[in-house]
RNA sequence: GGCCCUAUCGUCUAUCGGUUAGGACGAAGCCUUCUCAAGGCUUAAAGCCGGGUUCGAUUCCCGGUAGGGUCACCA
């Protein structure tokens, strides 16, 4: 009774364990995820080890990778392994399950065609029926007698995955594996082994896979982005990890919006899902959006700021205005990396400078008026002209007053006339925030330069 | 093909035997100041099939079917 209580509080460890054979996505780096909030959740350690036994394929711009996208996403490790480090004890294991007589060297022909004889390792199956009780799936059975005698490395110092997972799991004190689903069928070949080197064998919990849209396991060839994809993106990593923890999870409520501490809370093996989810793009952008709300005003600005070229911000009114426009990016973007297309459009440079259009953009405004003639130079100016007149009486630069009062006269005129008029003159731009914002966001004097910039360039038309 | 896993709107999901099967994304439509957004409202949209168990199955069991995973001297 006493040490089954010790067993139950033993300290929840446990390990996102990636072959740094390739850049961290979305189908990989989800394991680490619920391995994180599962072991914060339960107050464990989490442990991130390199499996980089496999020489030719391990990559240390990967591993570096793998790193930096960890820390980026916020998910900090308590202990760092690298497998090939762990050699001499993989040796040592290997010398003793040879000589248990558990595993045994086998002269065989290299597989690559080469003709060369070597000395594989390979592990004594005792063919027998395997279960477990996988965390999320229930009891799993499996008859590891079809599996022969697998291999369990190239030689005595170049141990194989099998191997080298189940000894450093073991060493490290691992209490829960968390991983993929494509990992179920190894299971019985590792809990084999376990018993077979007389360890405690762990609590499995095999997570569903992340498809791609044709419901494959998503890979990078099915189109995953790399993680530094989207944080090149602009995406921010908190909604990156409530995403990619809303497939395959959900705490039973409707609410959908988590930050990573609150998923440290809700967090729950048992109301992970069985089956695999398509990886939505669309659904990642609304979500990205709802963070980006979430965020304070000072970081929202930050970001914003690191997306604008130096060029841009070196312009002489962008200290003057920059705060005000802020609200305006906000509802125009999903994602950081927008406000790049927005200055290439050149939606943003605008609002520090001169606009610069063409006059004929001035005299689109006949396109709001249907079946009527259209406009012209004689039109137009006496707008511009009453709308100086008006814009001159505004006591308070903000949207609802600068609505207030223009409304009257745009209802009188014709609300299209009207505001395209104002809206073009003050952004040179056929699409752009409402003429009231942009009247609140430059205020009296500048409105009224730019509402005579327009008429000066209405002259240069020939009527 | 063997073995294994899975199965609710197009997508992500709720439901732990009794519900008008709920929500979200997306879509469509409408409204809200001209454009672009944002916002609001409305609508369409699902239990793979067949057997059981049960007074009653989306839910439990079995069998199909379908999809996926895995079958390396990769991890």
């Amino acid at each position: 009774m006493n040490t089954e209580r010790t067993e139950q509080q033993k300290k929840v460890v446990t390990r996102f364990a990636p072959s740094p054979t390739g850049f961290l996505h979305s189908g990989t780096y989800r394991t680490a995820v619920f391995s994180y909030l599962f072991a914060k959740k339960h107050g464990g350690e989490f442990i991130l080890r390199i499996e980089d036994t496999d020489k030719e394929r391990s990559k240390k711009e990967y591993e570096e990778n793998i790193i930096d996208c960890l820390s980026w996403l916020n998910m900090s490790y308590d202990k760092f392994y690298r497998q090939s480090e762990n050699a001499p004890r993989h040796k040592e294991i290997l010398e003793k399950l040879i000589s248990d007589g558990k595993a045994y060297i086998s002269k065989e022909e290299a597989k690559d065609g080469s003709g060369v004889i070597k000395e594989i390792v390979r592990f004594k199956n005792p063919n027998r029926i395997v279960s477990f009780v996988d965390a999320i799936r229930g009891e799993i059975k499996i008859d590891t007698t079809d599996l022969g005698d697998f291999v369990i490395a190239k030689n005595l110092n170049e141990p194989l995955f099998h191997l080298a997972v189940v000894v450093d799991d073991a060493d490290e004190g691992v209490t829960h594996i968390i991983r993929g689903d494509d990992h179920i069928s190894n299971t019985p070949r590792h809990i084999l082994l376990y018993e077979a080197l007389d360890f405690n064998v762990p609590t499995y919990a095999h997570l569903p896979l992340v498809l791609s849209e044709d419901r494959t396991k998503l890979s990078k060839r099915k189109g995953a982005q790399a993680v530094t994809y989207y944080r090149d993106q602009g995406y921010l990593p908190g909604a990156i990890l409530n995403f990619i923890t809303m497939i395959g999870f959900n705490d039973g409520t409707e609410k959908e919006i988590f930050t990573l501490d609150e998923l440290i809370q809700v967090f729950d093996l048992e109301k992970v899902q069985k089956g695999g989810a398509v990886f939505n793009p669309v659904k990642l952008d609304w979500l990205n959006k709802e963070h980006i709300k979430l965020l304070s005003d000072v970081d929202f600005k930050n970001h914003v700021l690191s997306y604008m070229s130096d060029e841009l911000k070196n312009i002489a009114g962008f200290e003057k205005r920059i705060d005000a426009i802020l609200p305006t990016i906000k509802e125009r973007i999903v994602k950081f990396g927008d406000i790049r297309d927005m200055e290439t459009a050149g939606e943003l440079q605008y609002f520090f400078m001169d606009p610069s259009y063409e006059p004929a953009l001035l005299l689109c405004a006949e396109k709001q008026r249907k079946g009527k003639e259209s406009m012209t130079v004689k039109d137009l100016a006496p707008i511009y002209e009453k709308l100086k007149e008006i814009i001159s009486g505004i006591t308070e630069f903000t949207p609802e007053s600068a609505k207030a009062f223009i409304w009257p006269y745009a209802e009188e005129q014709g609300r299209g006339i009207v505001l395209w008029a104002l809206r073009t003159a003050l952004s040179g731009k056929e699409r752009s925030p409402d003429p009231f914002t942009l009247v609140s966001i430059f205020g009296k004097e500048e409105t009224i330069r730019r509402l005579d910039i327009a008429l000066q360039k209405l002259n240069e038309i020939n009527p």
